[in-house]
RNA sequence: GCCCCCGUUGUGUAGUGGCCUAGCACGCCGCCCUCUCAAGGCGGUAGCGCCGGUUCGAAUCCGGUCGGGGGUACCA
């Protein structure tokens, strides 16, 4: 198996580097991670992210890390966890470490390493790689405002090198201070891996706020910090996140410099995904979280290869495949770096494939849920009713998009008659004085069959109303529709007739007579 | 403003100097099939942002330009 090698516009020098590192890259090698903030309802961008990385670590057999980032107080809840973690088992990305696996980098919550980062904290700063700041956020920002030149946007240095005098002086004031990085002289550069060489100049790379004044760390040292701890080796990831890879990459260097993990991850920064327009898809914009198309009823397989959609793709002339497969000839060298609008046309036109692609037995079990929060189907499924869903489950299987649908769908099939109710607009434009006409007649023609299946019914109502009432077929059946299902869009009459039974089917044909 | 990233039909992409009269998929439009809706089959619509250069030859290489996006927090 050859391994289509692309590279960007790379240096020459370094492409060999890359394919080093990434053509035979063993087990080991492999560390990646997924670190969701846990505010709930996980957003499809993240799911992206987590999917690539779960096929990167797939792909080389290495290892997936879950880890929560959880730094910020009020923003997160348990709920917030749970939500998360009930999103992946429903996906089907399975992680090798973190929460519910434990492992050997644990705790897997930031919130239960604070102790870590504060021993981290104090060694950066101890080793002078970090520094007290003890300016205001408004006196940062005026100097800013009145800055010429040099680091034109961020902090100016102002405290990098304080005498012992200006810090007692300072304390006195009763100022606490915050830690920032001391980002060193000179250029960051570094080979993405799906963007190739990018470079960031000093001046433009200002010292940034690590711990809080209250002493609360911020995730731009956290991050890394773990990163570190955890011996991380892949950082993918949205491109969003590329301006910060300079200051992250100075502090990988400066913990590789207290013996603190290896020295800085290569990292590949995926494109975001944009909603419609030209804005970033974001937490507001309908369809951006997941929970929805776990509602819609879409398949974790349709809403998963979608999502691979954007950025990468398996073959030239393909576009349904199931995760395995994905795992199987992903290459991260092969994602575009363009942003890419999520469309969810082809969601649905993918997730509509995968529902095709599954067998009926399973389709009818994936239903169930959807029928039961719809009040089709009761709590507990009785083994007659299971049995009229996998009857009735090869009849809506290449007519539905989502699981959803099936509610629409199968829903006369299970109704208590007495419950049973018509669309009023289809009933008043099918079920209108011709039409119950229609229906009389197709029940007198029904009345005596003697075998009640789809042959013999469509064969009666064949006779009765197009050769007998002279009707054309779409006209015979259409009101006849309505009057057994409620609907003029179902399953397939006859089969569905033949599912509801006789005296049922009677019955509705006789109700749907009374005008 | 400054920094970084990106630029092939409406959308996602293939394309690494001649195989491109630019391919595929989704969408959209039409036709066929047909008991509705789908599915399936067939056909159609529409694109290399722009300007220069290099070259016998450029979607592909170079320069510029324009456009879009992201970042510029004691959020992540």
């Amino acid at each position: 198996m050859t391994d289509p090698v692309v590279d960007r516009d790379l240096d020459p020098v370094l492409d060999p580097v890359l394919d080093s590192v990434l053509g035979d890259l063993e087990p080991s090698a492999v560390r990646v991670r997924f670190p969701p903030s846990p505010t709930g309802n996980l957003h499809v961008g993240n799911v992206r992210s987590a999917l690539f990385n779960w096929a990167f670590a797939r792909h080389y057999g290495g290892v997936l890390v879950l880890r929560i980032e959880d730094t910020d107080l009020a923003r997160n809840t348990p709920e917030g966890l749970a939500s998360v973690l009930d999103s992946l088992h429903w996906l089907g990305i399975d992680w090798d470490e973190g929460p519910e696996r434990g492992g050997p980098y644990a705790p897997y919550l930031q919130s239960e390493r604070f102790d870590i980062y504060a021993g981290i904290a104090t060694r950066l700063r101890e080793s002078a790689h970090a520094y007290d700041c003890f300016c205001t956020p408004e006196e940062v920002e005026a100097r800013r405002a009145t800055a010429t030149n040099q680091r034109a946007s961020g902090y100016d240095g102002h405290c990098r090198n304080l005498a012992p005098e200006q810090v007692e002086a300072f304390r006195a004031e009763g100022r606490a201070p915050v830690l920032r990085m001391r980002m060193p002289d000179e250029p960051i550069v570094f080979d993405d891996l799906v963007r190739g060489r990018i470079t960031f100049l000093p001046e433009h790379v200002p010292d940034f706020v690590m711990v809080r004044a209250n002493g609360q760390p911020l995730y731009t040292l956290v991050n890394p910090v773990d990163d570190a701890l955890m011996e991380i080796t892949h950082v993918l990831r949205g491109e969003d996140l590329l301006p910060s890879t300079p200051r992250q990459i100075a502090l990988y260097r400066a913990l590789a410099e207290l013996g603190i993990g290896t020295g800085e991850p290569r990292f590949g920064h995926l494109p975001i995904v944009m909603g419609e327009g030209n804005k970033r898809l974001s937490k507001r914009d309908r369809g951006s979280g997941l929970a929805e198309y776990i509602e819609r009823g879409f398949l974790p397989e349709g809403v998963l290869n979608y999502l691979a959609l954007l950025g990468w793709g398996i073959a030239e002339d393909r576009d349904v495949f199931s995760m395995q497969e994905m795992a199987a000839a992903f290459d991260i060298r092969r994602v575009n770096p363009n942003p890419a609008r999520f469309d969810l046309k082809k969601c649905e036109a993918i997730n509509a494939a995968h529902l095709r692609l599954l067998d009926v037995a399973d389709l009818a079990e994936r239903m169930v849920p959807y029928l039961q929060s719809a009040g089709v189907l009761p709590a507990t499924v009785s083994p007659e009713q299971r049995t009229l869903l996998a009857r009735a489950a090869p009849l809506v299987h290449e007519r539905m998009i989502t699981l959803g649908e099936s509610v629409e769908m199968l829903g006369f099939l299970f109704v208590d008659e007495a419950a049973f109710e018509r669309d009023a607009a289809d009933a008043a434009k099918l079920l209108d004085e011709d039409g119950r006409r229609v229906v009389k007649t197709a029940h007198d023609a029904l009345a005596d069959l003697a075998t009640w299946d789809t042959a013999g019914i469509e064969q009666a109502l064949r006779t009765a109303l197009v050769d007998g009432l002279g009707l054309k077929p779409r006209n015979a059946f259409g009101p006849v529709r309505v009057a057994i299902t409620g609907r003029r869009v179902s399953p397939p009459l006859f089969e569905s007739m033949e599912l509801l039974g006789r005296e049922r089917s009677l019955a509705r044909l006789a109700s749907a007579q009374g005008g």
